[in-house]
DNA sequence: GTCCATGCAAACGATTTGCATGCGT
DNA sequence: ACGCATGCAAATCGTTTGCATGGAC
């Protein structure tokens, strides 16, 4: 992609062909772990090495490109980071889905407590397509 | 604590001295990674197992009286499980301080995405004690 | 040509496992 | 007395590091 070639660009980062991978791979998959990155990009690059893809997500990351994404009962997940939003996150089938939350909270004595710079929120369930699933096999069963 | 040894009671886990130990210090520190637990413990425990810790965190997050708190730039922490709130963490000292948020969000399209069961929020920032010490190094090196 | 990036192997740290023994019930 | 809990050592897993070589600029 010519625009992660552009990003890289006005970074201190090399534009190689496997950290392009990389990006790609985040970019499609949404969010994804190590682990699955690496599988990925083996098909491109059979000879790459698990300790090129740790280097590379943590340089992108110092370069405010990727950001993590720490979740319960889950390895870590990678996203390109864009404009706030929130995740939500379905504890059957572990997927990640991007929501935009409209929020107006009032958190009483935050003064007492300190300055806020970042925000983040994740809202933990099921997701509507394992929700159907379930639907079907406790019809299929009764 | 004759508390924990009543929450123990409830659940098929037996209220062992060592497992007692490590309630308590969570109690005491609030938010507790393992190695800080291993470290406390020790002083009454000397030959403790680190795996002894591992393994009761495992079990109290199973009975529901644990539960981790994942943060960036940090190992996890983990705290008694109590009323829902939400956490502030200090990017400079580390420090987690619980809050109460009232909030009312707007979420849309929520429906499209999955029904919710818990919700987290973390707000990262600097605490009020690291702001006041860095007034102080600013003002002293004027 | 310079310096950063890559790939490999080794090192390291965190967590888990198996097993014999001890302890709570 | 039974079965889970503990402590130890070994195994395992994830991540990092050092170094020689290759590739981007």
């Amino acid at each position: 992609m010519e625009t992660f070639n552009f990003l890289l660009q006005q970074t201190s980062l090399k534009s190689t062909p496997q950290r392009l991978a990389i990006l790609k791979i985040v970019e499609e998959a949404g969010h994804i772990s190590i682990d699955d990155i690496y599988k990925k990009i083996k098909k491109g690059f059979p000879s790459i090495s698990l300790a090129t893809i740790y280097k590379n997500i943590h340089s992108l990351q110092k370069e405010n490109i990727l950001s993590e994404i720490k979740i319960q009962n889950q390895k870590s997940k990678f996203e390109i980071k864009k404009k706030p939003h929130s995740h939500f996150i379905c504890n059957r089938c572990g997927e990640v889905i991007d929501i935009d939350i409209k929020y107006r909270c009032e958190i009483e004595e935050l003064e007492k407590v300190g300055e806020v710079t970042e925000k983040e929120i994740y809202l933990y369930g099921i997701c509507n397509r394992c929700k159907e699933m379930s639907k079907i096999v406790t019809t299929s069963t009764k």
